[in-house]
DNA sequence: TAGATTTAGTGAATTATTTCGCAACCGGCA
DNA sequence: TGCCGGTTGCGAAATAATTCACTAAATCTA
């Protein structure tokens, strides 16, 4: 885990800090994100940790706890600065800029996807949409794009530098279409397809699935 | 949290049991649910805690000791019978019915949610849908459906025994739609809203927000 | 100005979760 | 039958995450 050699001197503290950093607390900075620029939509320019934890249902000192792995965001007796707090948060995140994401799969989820406004103000573009199905292939979908033939996938991608993909296919093509998307280069994929996929060590997956939220929460029902 | 009192005495064991056992194991147990039932439809009979932890990624003893909260249900030297396990975790969780579930929100989104085939399978059917749009209101939906008045959910809710909602809407409508869902006696609520959304505490609700996990994911590139 | 109040940041304590390691057991096979 | 490789279930140990509780600092109030 520790690269001994080679080039990165400096950014050797950052890629520790990043191993160092739990990812339960990484997968919490976005929804602190979302909330601080729904206050600041509100007109709001402070906030403390404890309101921001009534907000989310959480505590006050994990919120505090959370921000102190990044640095020091706020003043004693103030709080917050949303403004601040919330382009620190997108640095951190690397949000400070706009990703291009390739979106795989032109039904009706995917269209739901293309057509997503939320997509631009928080640093991701899609950027070109692909599906395998010839009567969809050349029509046009979401903001200006046409559908993508899927077999062009690897062309397509490749000077794009794209990092990200979405899949909105059928479980039965998900770990096809993963594959070649780990083929193409991408390194990061959302998954919408209810599956586990395989794939190499080096590529992030995350998954959603909405059954997986109504089988979790019908546990609790009777 | 202890009832004192009141009737229910046979089932405090069971609430007992519901209590104790942690959250995060509750939210495991569909997916290993999800796997199973693919492990079925490939027409194997058997898998072990070792083969499951290796398609999830996680290790054989988190899935063994997960299922030792409900009871034993696999054999030494064998493993695991799919098909019996499947249906014990489906018991456990609560699916081995359907439920039924308002949809709210008949935009692109909740259209794609309503043609979503994977909700019979595993537990659940749409069996309403509801959208403020005067546009879209009386149109057909999904399955055999017809989008339905929102200013008509609490009468049109009231019979049915529904108990999950999902919501496809805005994030400006979010709160709002909460508020009647939450009136009209809902108790669970899947949300796609990006928004953290106040309800008193007997309301669970869940959250599938793709922007999360793409920052989440973001964290980790450059 | 002085004291009261609010709040961040953080080490320590607590609680939760995961992993280890092994006894018990199963089924196949010589 | 008796051994052997494989596997579960589970207590104990290790690790991880959360909360506590306190100091220091900023603001507010009169």
């Amino acid at each position: 885990m520790l690269r001994e050699g080679g080039y990165a001197v400096a950014s050797d503290a950052r890629a520790q800090e990043k191993a160092s950093i739990p990812d339960i607390v990484i997968g919490r900075l976005p929804v602190y994100l979302r909330t601080l620029r729904l206050l600041a939509d509100d007109g709001r320019e402070v906030t403390s940790s404890q309101e921001l934890g009534e907000h989310l249902g959480i505590s006050s000192a994990q919120i505090r706890k959370d921000l102190s792995h990044f640095g020091e965001f706020g003043k004693q007796g103030t709080g917050y600065n949303i403004d601040f707090l919330c382009r620190q948060l997108q640095k951190i995140l690397n949000v400070d800029r706009i990703w291009p994401v390739i979106l795989v799969g032109a039904g009706s989820l995917g269209t739901a996807i293309a057509n997503y406004q939320e997509f631009e103000s928080s640093g991701f573009r899609i950027v070109a949409v692909f599906d395998e199905d010839a009567q969809k292939i050349g029509k046009p979908i979401g903001q200006g794009l046409q559908i993508g033939d899927f077999a062009d996938l690897g062309r397509s991608v490749a000077g794009s530098g794209a990092q990200i993909a979405v899949m909105a296919v059928p479980a039965h093509a998900a770990q096809r279409v993963a594959n070649e998307l780990v083929e193409a280069g991408l390194n990061s994929i959302l998954c919408y397809a209810p599956i586990t996929l395989s794939v190499p060590s080096h590529v992030r997956v995350e998954y959603i699935d909405p059954v997986v939220h109504f089988q979790h929460m019908t546990y609790y029902l009777s």
